[in-house]
DNA sequence: CGGGGAAGTTAGACATGCCTAACTTGTAGC
DNA sequence: GCTACAAGTTAGGCATGTCTAACTTCCCCG
């Protein structure tokens, strides 16, 4: 309820836990924090404690950990930030849209409600950010995402709806094969575990996607999108 | 020389440091730091001492304290970080010219190096910010800066040259009345100790500047403009 | 159903940056 | 020249966020 300000480590926690779930259901333990933050575990024990007293988190002993209301809502301004920042460095910077994850992760803490609103205004109020993610309202409502992994998807015709930023390596090397996000694509032969899709990106020529690149990328049927 | 990071209050100290003797030669001091980085004056001490380890600041105990060649590099980045964000928080996002300063301040701390010199190729690689001050370039070097205050300005017309940001209300006061910067005046009579000038802004009446807003502004005589 | 190992927590430490209280130094004015 | 007092420093402490080492808990597999 209050609007105290949040330190930057716990502003990133609640952004993360939140994340986690976005996309896929993995629950939050303390060992996937310590890797997502890049911290120890002990480092993640003591923070989440610290963010139960603060009302943002909950967690019981060896269980997972979970954001409460307030939380939720706390994330949700951090998302908006970080996708808004990104959107801005790409469309009015120049950036790739692989070299602006890390540039977003610091300048969300440190820019002003009043200057992302200023930014969401000269960017005209977008819906999404350069990877496809949802950005959410000011009061916290964010588009329902579906989708489908491609790493997963049946033959067929498909849109991509989103990439996955976590890895700059694998946006540059879906850039170049010309799969972003809106690009319609036909998936030749599924992937398998361990192995890659066949597909055909339109206007180009079949190609095997590897693995890692395929589970980055999220598609809706040709027909829904 | 090595470009190791520097922590937000490290880039502080030596900006503000800098900044003491852009414009009057202020001697640097213990309380003077106090005052204008609003931390206690052993807080400053302490800090201080560090800087002199880094190699960043020279200072004999109760004596004065003054960047080393290394402390002044470090310096004009931070104050070109500044300057840069100042400009485009007004070109671009319609800040009003009292309202930039906050948001620099932090926001000169989280941006990359690549980021201040996007901004600097949108905004047409400015000279000057938003009040009049120079904007170092990328190697360091900063405009000569002259100029009278208009506190002490002589009866003539003169041009406005640069408005110290210091404090917001009385650069909305100067905003109000049209003294900005490349406004013509004409100073009618002089200001004197504790009282302000009566001056006439070109296209406007003769008024009597309040002091403090007086000795926010320089001038260079019109000619030389 | 009982180990063993992965995951998690606790304990103790350190770095940074801030504070107040108390002491020291320098100097401006008498 | 002395001295009062402003300025500066030292001492000791606190908050945040991080670590490693050591201990505890959970639960999967044999
Ligand atoms: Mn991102
Ligand atoms: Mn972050
Ligand atoms: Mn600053
Ligand atoms: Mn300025």
């Amino acid at each position: 309820m209050d609007e105290a300000e949040l330190s930057a480590t716990a502003q990133d926690y609640v952004k993360v836990v939140w994340s986690a779930t976005e996309w896929t259901d993995t629950p939050v333990t303390t060992k996937f924090l310590s890797q997502r933050l890049n911290v120890s575990a002990p480092t993640v024990s003591e923070n989440v404690r610290k963010l139960v007293t603060a009302g943002l988190l909950e967690h019981e002993p060896y269980g997972a950990i979970t954001l409460t209301r307030e939380g939720e809502r706390r994330a949700l301004q951090m998302v908006r930030r970080h996708r808004i920042i990104e959107t801005f460095l790409v469309t009015q910077l120049r950036y790739g849209w692989d070299e602006v994850h890390d540039e977003a992760e610091v300048l969300e803490h440190a820019c002003s409600a009043r200057l992302i609103d200023a930014l969401d205004g000269l960017l005209g109020h977008p819906r999404r950010d350069p990877h496809g993610d949802p950005i959410p309202s000011p009061a916290g409502e964010v588009d329902a995402v579906e989708g489908v992994n491609l790493a997963a998807a049946a033959v067929g015709r498909w849109v991509v709806t989103r990439v996955s930023d976590a890895d700059p390596e694998v946006l540059r090397e879906l850039a170049a094969l010309g799969v972003v996000v809106d690009a319609r694509l036909t998936v030749l032969r599924p992937g398998e575990d361990g192995s890659g899709p066949r597909i055909e990106v339109d206007g180009g020529a079949p190609l095997d996607l590897p693995a890692p690149a395929a589970s980055a990328v999220w598609l809706l049927p040709e027909a829904r999108a």
